[in-house]
RNA sequence: GAUGCUGUAGUUCAGUGGGUAGAACGUAAUACUCAUAAUAUUAAGGUCAAUGGUUCGAAUCCAUUCAGUAUCACCA
């Protein structure tokens, strides 16, 4: 195709670093890790030269604000995440050449270096000063949305700095009426700082060229064709709209010293350091291994990749390659395979309400369900969001643990091995026939699968392994040896027959790897092999392509199941501990529908409630308000004249439904304009714990305009 | 509100330089019994979100609408 590929002879992944202030879930794990590790064993396989990166993101003020709620310094926040984090990405298998940390000295180091060469080559950055608010209590500048305070259009009492959730206009922190910190609750006080912007402005035009074509400075780079649609669309709509100079200092303490003497107090902006992360693990794991890492890094015969989710495209595609081709001498990606997100049972993973299930937590409720590594990483990587999002069931993990793990896979192995040690002793029969040509099926999908790879579909790859197994189980339903067994238990068919079988038994052992690593092990040692090493699919390929992988009379192993059911009729363990994550859901959805009544407000008088000139009334017409999404304009009789109404009621109720309504109208409130239309009353409506709004109105053919007392 | 992505069988998803719709699971029937009541074969099942347009021909291109989701300049 072209030749810049011949040239690569390195590969460096980056997986997104996790900030370190919480655990994490499934999301995580399977949006950005998984698919790195995946990716990364299967170059390793390859025996390609590679190296995966990744670690912790530790600054930012999240996790300064986080220490200061919890009375710790920050060190322990990060500290705490950092270390628990890593030990669960351990045991998940994830392989990583080094996980990092960006408290690390060689990061701000790194990160400081970074900037100081882009401030000496000039033009880059911008400075700016200005007035922000400042909570004196917590010693700190706020961030837009750590201020609310009054909305300066519709009074809504709760918006915040940066947009009011009531009107859905764009605010700065400085129109708001009575501001307040949300962090200490007091009033913040205005303050002036300075701080550096970092010209994104500049790099738009080879941006574009770049991510459209492929092409930099006039180069191939990469094609273009194979990047995801929506990560290329996200990129191109973003430039469409135009990039702007983007803040990279902020005024805190906690994070990498800014390194001008006139930067006192201030610190990179974290995602300004994150990213940087990247190549400070580089280097910190070039230093441990004897290693250069600008031939990771600067070398034209390494191709980088980053692994991420969808919520951190833009800083992948268009931020950190404008920082990398600023400073120069560093690769920009050939691809940012970016997922999108993953549910849990329908709705979105929220920490606070307990939906989902951590790392953490999965790895010790399943401690002792057997392969249940391999079983999540399976099921994850089966319903992996690669173009949309996904979701997971506890439904589905079942199913394809069950179907696809122990009976497809497993129980095809199991058969494989118990029939050898029963007709040859366990020892690998030699055979005279063309074993090459009856693998040709199987190697086809072995391509198939290693394409998939290459090209990042990892679910389709991953269907290509359990093709393997079925085209296994096929053949032998196909041939059956057991029922030649019977008449003829020295027929050279049967010795064929298994001989193919254990072929493919050790071609799943050695795929399988990169995404069930530890049934990869099992495998290999049912087969009495070692785990497979790096170069080892390029092994076995040369292998198959002179006969097969296997040493004639290899003496193999003792039956041994790979995945234990979780539909068991002899032990019913596996499917409580479903059964126990399933019935927490339902408590939680059960929990929810019996709160959430509000409590009953403050005590009021007859008198305040006799201001109040409720009415009834008809809706003679709706309308849609354009540019609102929930308000509809509603033209309502109440007997003595017409009002023009504005309500929030359009999610749930279509204009042309409406009509004829009968309704309940609050007739002396005074009146408000909502997005340009003066509203002359309010509509009355019951609203439930979800949300959803009904009407309250009397019953069919009433009258207009009567009192509500 | 703007923009990106998504909307295909009961379910989860593949699929396009435009030319009689694919898989897995589920369902039904059959075969088999080496194996974790596993496996294999066959079958049924879709106006490819809606409407309009371009075309000899559209799930595929264009426009509009609807729904989900993400981003929208200091949010890590």
């Amino acid at each position: 195709m072209n030749d810049t590929k011949n040239k690569i002879k390195r590969y460096l992944v980056t997986a997104a670093l996790p900030y370190a202030n919480g655990p994490l879930h499934l999301g995580h794990f399977t949006g950005n890790f998984l698919p790195a590790d995946i990716y990364v064993r299967f170059l390793r396989l390859e025996g390609k030269e590679v190296v995966w990166v990744c670690g912790s993101d530790e600054h930012g003020a999240a996790i300064t604000i986080q220490a200061k709620k919890e009375g710790l310094h920050p060190k322990e926040i990060v500290d705490k995440y950092h270390f628990a984090n890593k030990a669960s990405f351990e045991q998940l298998g994830l392989s990583f050449d080094i996980y990092h940390r960006t408290s690390l000295p060689i990061h701000h180091e790194t990160a400081q270096d970074f900037f100081k060469t882009l401030y000496d080559k000039g033009g880059q950055f911008e400075e700016k000063t200005n007035e922000q608010y400042y909570d004196e209590a917590f010693d700190q500048f706020l961030a837009d949305r750590y201020i609310k305070g009054e909305c300066p259009k519709c009074n809504h009492p709760e918006a915040y700095g940066d947009q009011c959730e009531n009107c859905g206009s764009d605010l700065s922190p400085l129109e708001l009426i009575n501001p307040v910190s949300t962090l200490s609750g007091k009033k913040p006080i205005l303050k002036e700082t300075t701080h550096w912007y970092f010209k994104l402005d500049k790099h738009a035009d080879w941006l574009r060229v770049w991510l459209e074509k492929g092409e930099l400075d006039g180069q191939f780079h990469h094609d273009p064709k194979k990047w995801k649609k929506h990560v290329l669309g996200q990129c191109l709509s973003w430039l469409d709209g135009g990039l702007f100079p983007r803040a990279i200092t902020r005024d805190l303490d906690w994070g990498v010293k800014v390194p001008l003497p006139q930067a006192d107090g201030k610190v990179l902006y974290v995602w300004f350091d994150a990213p940087i992360g990247y190549i400070s693990a580089t280097k910190d794991w070039a230093k441990e291994n004897g290693k250069d890492w600008k031939d990771f890094w600067q070398s034209e015969e390494c191709e980088l990749v980053h692994f991420l989710g969808k919520d951190n495209i833009v800083f992948h595609c268009i931020i950190f390659p404008s920082m990398l081709k600023a400073h120069g001498g560093y690769n920009l990606p050939v691809n940012v395979p970016a997922n999108q997100f993953l549910n849990f049972e329908g709705r979105k993973f929220s920490k606070s309400k307990g939906w989902g299930i951590g790392l953490t937590e999965y790895l010790e409720t399943f401690e002792n369900f057997p392969n249940h590594v391999d079983a999540l990483r399976y099921a994850l990587t089966r319903g992996m969001p690669e173009n949309k999002d996904s979701d997971f069931k506890w439904d589905e993990f079942v199913d394809c643990h069950d179907k696809e793990l122990a009976d497809n896979l497993g129980n095809f192995v199991n058969r494989v091995i118990v029939l050898t040690n029963k007709y040859f002793g366990g020892k690998v029969p030699s055979i005279d026939g063309d074993l090459k040509g009856l693998l040709q099926p199987v190697q086809n999908l072995l391509n198939k699968l290693t394409q998939d790879i290459k090209d990042f579909k990892f679910k389709s790859a991953i269907l290509q392994l359990m093709e393997l197994s079925t085209y296994g189980n096929t053949y032998l339903q196909d041939v059956s040896p057991w029922k030649i067994y019977k008449t003829d238990p020295e027929s050279p068919v049967i010795k064929e027959c298994m001989r193919v079988a254990l072929e493919i038994v050790n071609i799943l052992g050695v795929v399988s790897q990169p995404f069930i690593p530890f049934t990869s092990n099992k495998i290999r040692s049912l087969l009495n092999l070692e785990p497979v090493q790096n170069g080892g699919l390029q092994k076995l390929n040369e292998q198959l392509s002179k006969g097969g992988g296997l040493t004639d009379n290899l003496q193999i192993g003792t039956p041994d199941l790979l995945f234990a059911k979780i539909h068991d009729r002899k032990d019913s363990s596996r499917l409580e501990l479903i059964e126990a994550q399933k019935a927490k859901l339902t408590t939680i959805l059960e929990a929810e529908k019996a709160e959430e009544r509000m409590p009953v407000k403050a005590q009021t008088s007859f008198d305040d409630f006799c201001k109040m000139d409720i009415r009834t009334g008809t809706i003679i017409e709706a309308e849609k308000v354009k540019k609102a999404d929930k308000l509809l304009k509603l033209i309502v009789d109440i007997g003595l004249e017409t009002r023009t109404v504005v309500s929030g009621i359009a999610k749930f109720h279509k204009p042309e439904d409406i009509i004829g309504q009968e309704v309940l109208l609050l007739a002396n409130l005074a009146p408000r304009k909502l997005r340009g239309i003066e509203s002359q009353g309010m509509i009355l409506m019951a609203e439930n714990e979800k949300g959803e709004l009904a009407f309250v109105s009397p019953p069919k053919a009433f009258g207009n305009g009567f009192e509500v007392r």
